[in-house]
DNA sequence: ATATTTGTACGAAGAAATTCGTATAACAGA
DNA sequence: TCTGTTATACGAATTTCTTCGTACAAATAT
């Protein structure tokens, strides 16, 4: 199967996967702080989803509740995957490097990768 | 100047890099490998990347010579940019440590890593 | 009770990306 | 020369994604 948010389906994804769980109202207002569209346009998408089998709802109330079936981390899988791929020529250390390079990770965010690094050690 | 390929006109960018300069016909037999399109459609695709300025173009004989103006560094850049705000909220580390779990980097890889992380050292 | 607000359903317009057919010009070989 | 092959150009159909309007049901407030 398949599971390839869109562009769309994604800002949606990242609300709903921070609260957990909620409405479109709830999805919409948040989409609106940056975005400008309309309060069907997110409805029509979560419905969309909700037939991709993205999300699924609890419909016992007037007002619909919609979960993430779709992980975070399967979404990032797919994304990585896609970019690896098309971009890295196939190289995950090519996307680290550049990942540290470019965006100037912080002293912290280093030091989670350096400390992730060192369950590795025992392997060379 | 907003320069986002789409997904196809990656695919496309992935064979000019590599070799450099080429023309539809060697796109195409390449994207052939993996891919089932009329050789009309990688034409069509690529003039269209021309008057988006991703790639220029040598018309001086009949087989016109495409190069890529945007470079894989910044193609890169973009995908990545992409994907840590949409999936990675914002987190570099988050991205880098997945990268390396699910991908099961290599030996290799993970030295470079290593490797490359070592001249943050002294900032520490 | 009835008007207003708040919600879903859904068709369809609009936009963007992809695919292909047809026309036509340049070249190469018989 | 004329025939087949290889190119580009380009219009247009298709498909996918996004956006919105309208209809109507349920809940709430007056």
């Amino acid at each position: 199967m398949e599971i390839k948010p869109t562009e769309s389906e994604l800002e949606i994804l990242q609300v709903i996967w921070k609260k957990g769980q909620c409405s479109v109202r709830e999805v919409h207002e948040e989409l609106a702080k940056n975005k400008d569209a309309g309060y069907t346009t997110t409805l029509k998408l979560m419905q969309i989803m909700h037939d991709k089998g993205l999300v699924e709802r609890d419909t016992t109330s007037k007002t619909h509740l919609y979960k993430a079936i779709i992980t975070r981390e399967q979404a990032q899988q797919t994304a990585l995957d896609k970019i690896i791929s098309t971009v890295f020529k196939g190289s995950t250390s090519e996307l680290v490097i550049q990942a540290l390079g470019n965006h100037r990770a912080s002293k912290d965010e280093i030091d989670a990768i350096k400390n992730y690094l060192q369950q590795f050690e025992g392997k060379e």
